[in-house]
DNA sequence: CGAGGTCTTGACCCCGTTCAAAGCACGTGG
DNA sequence: CCACGTGCTTTGAACGGGGTCAAGACCTCG
C-alpha cells in the first residue's frame, strides 16, 4: 500500500489538491505498480479501466494505424496523470520508456472518488487544459515544421522537461539523456529513423551539439538550437 | 442579454449541469455575440481574457509559425467550448469559418462561476478529456498520414460531423456542404493548397465524389472513402 | 463586362523516404 | 580474452510524393 505522505510527487500531482483526511481515502483504493522500460499499462482501443498519476520515470501514449505506422502522441513525466477517466475506451497506448513507477486506481473507483471530491476534478482539470495545449502546440510542428525545425524543436523540449547537468561540461553546456531511442525520437517527430540519424549527424558536424553516447546528447549552443527550431 | 431557455444548445453544451437558477446567474454574466465569416474573437499570444460556448456556426482554432505558415489545432462546432479557463494565455486564435453566434463570458466572471459550481465543472472536464482524445487522433494523421489518406480521412470526419443532405440526391449518395475554403483544409492537413485541390480532383475522377460547387461535395461511394483513410 | 479572388492544372524540383549495407555497442559462450 | 551474434545506429545511393512556381480557368460581385 502506498503511502501518500512519502510520495516525492506529493505537491505537485492532482492530489495535491486533497487534505490528510482525504488523501488517506484515495491512498486506500490506490497502489503502486512498477514498470520496467518497454513495458504497457494500457492497449489502444481496450475500455477504459485504469488510470494512474506518474511517480517516477518517463512513459509514452501512442497510437497505431492499422498497416503498423506509429505516432507517438504525448510523453508524460513525474506528476502526470495517465488514463482515461469518465467513460470510453482509451484511444492510445501507454508505454513506459524507461524503468518507471505508477500509483494506479480502478477507473470506476477513481471516478466515484472524484465525483465526490471537487478539488481533485479541478487540478485533474487544469491538468488537462494544460496537457490540451501543449498537444495543440505540437500539431505546429508535425503539420508544417521541416525536420531540421522538427529536430531541434524536440531538442529545445527535451532540456526544458528533463533539465540539464551542467557539472562534467565545458562551461556553456549542458548534457542531455533522451528516453528515447532513435525510432521513438522518429515515432515522436513524424519522420523516419533515417531522417532522425541524418539530423544529429548534421548538428554534430556544425558544432551544435555532440553525440558523446547513443542516449546523451550534449548541448553545445543552445542558442543556435533556439534559432532554428522556427 | 440571452435567454438560456430558448438556447438551442441548452442542454448539449456545457451548461446542462446546471438548474434554472444556477443558469439565470450565469445567463447574469454572459452575452450573445455574432461573428461575421472570417472575425476573430480570441488571438494567438494575447492574455486568456474570454471564454464562451458556441451557440451556432463553425469556428477554426488556429497557430501560426513566425514566417506565416498556418496550422489549424482544432474546428469548434454548436456546444462547443471555446477559450482557455484559469489563468495562461491563449495558445491559439479562434476565427469564425462561417457567420457564427456565441455566447461570451469574461473569463474572470466564468473562472470564479466554475470554481463554485462543481457540476459545471465536471462538464467542462468531460468535454476536454474528449477534445484531447480527438486531437490526439488527428495528431496521427498529421504525422503518418500521406496527402490521399489525409483527405479521405478529413472527408470521413465532415461527413460525421456535419451530417449530410441525401434529399436532392441520387440514391445512396450524400451532399455536404463544406465550411472550408481550398486554403483552410490545407491548413488542417498539413498540405499545400495544390495538394488539396489535386486530391479533389483525383477522387472525382475515380468516381467517388462530385464537386457541384466550390463549396460542396457529393459523396458518391462513402465506403471507398473509408477505406482509403486508413 | 471587367477586376480580383479562389481554385485548378501543369512542369519541375527538392526534401524526406526507401532500400541496402556497413559500423558500432553490448552480451554470451567458448 | 576474444569470437560471434544481435539489435541499434549511421551512412550512402536512388527514388518519388508532395512542394514550389507559374499560368490559366472559374466565380462572384461591383
Amino acid at each position: 500500500m502506498a503511502n501518500c505522505d512519502l510520495c516525492v510527487v506529493r505537491n505537485r500531482a492532482i492530489c495535491a489538491a486533497l487534505d490528510a483526511e482525504e488523501l488517506e481515502a484515495l491512498n486506500a483504493i490506490g497502489r503502486t505498480r512498477t514498470l520496467k522500460a518497454g513495458e504497457s499499462i494500457i492497449w489502444e482501443g481496450e475500455d477504459s479501466v485504469l488510470v494512474a498519476n506518474v511517480i517516477d520515470g518517463v512513459l509514452k501514449l501512442s497510437t497505431n494505424t492499422e498497416d503498423g505506422r506509429e505516432q507517438i502522441v504525448g510523453v508524460v513525466y513525474p506528476s502526470d496523470f495517465i488514463g482515461r477517466p469518465f467513460g470510453g475506451t482509451t484511444e492510445y497506448g501507454v508505454t513506459a520508456l524507461v524503468d518507471s513507477q505508477v500509483c494506479v486506481f480502478s477507473r470506476r473507483d477513481f471516478d466515484a472518488f472524484a465525483r465526490t471530491h471537487p478539488a481533485l476534478e479541478h487540478k485533474l482539470l487544469e491538468r488537462t487544459l494544460g496537457e490540451l495545449d501543449r498537444t495543440r502546440r505540437w500539431m505546429l510542428l508535425l503539420g508544417r515544421k521541416s525536420a531540421a525545425e522538427k529536430m531541434t524543436s524536440f531538442l529545445v523540449e527535451m532540456v526544458e522537461r528533463l533539465g540539464c547537468r551542467t557539472d562534467a561540461c565545458k562551461p556553456g553546456e549542458r548534457l542531455l539523456t533522451l528516453p528515447f531511442s532513435r525510432q521513438q525520437i522518429a515515432d515522436v517527430l513524424g519522420l523516419t529513423i533515417e531522417t532522425v540519424s541524418r539530423q544529429f549527424s548534421r548538428l554534430k558536424n556544425e558544432g551544435v551539439i555532440d553525440l558523446p553516447s547513443r542516449r546523451d546528447v550534449t548541448i553545445v549552443d543552445y542558442q543556435a538550437l533556439v534559432a532554428e527550431a522556427g
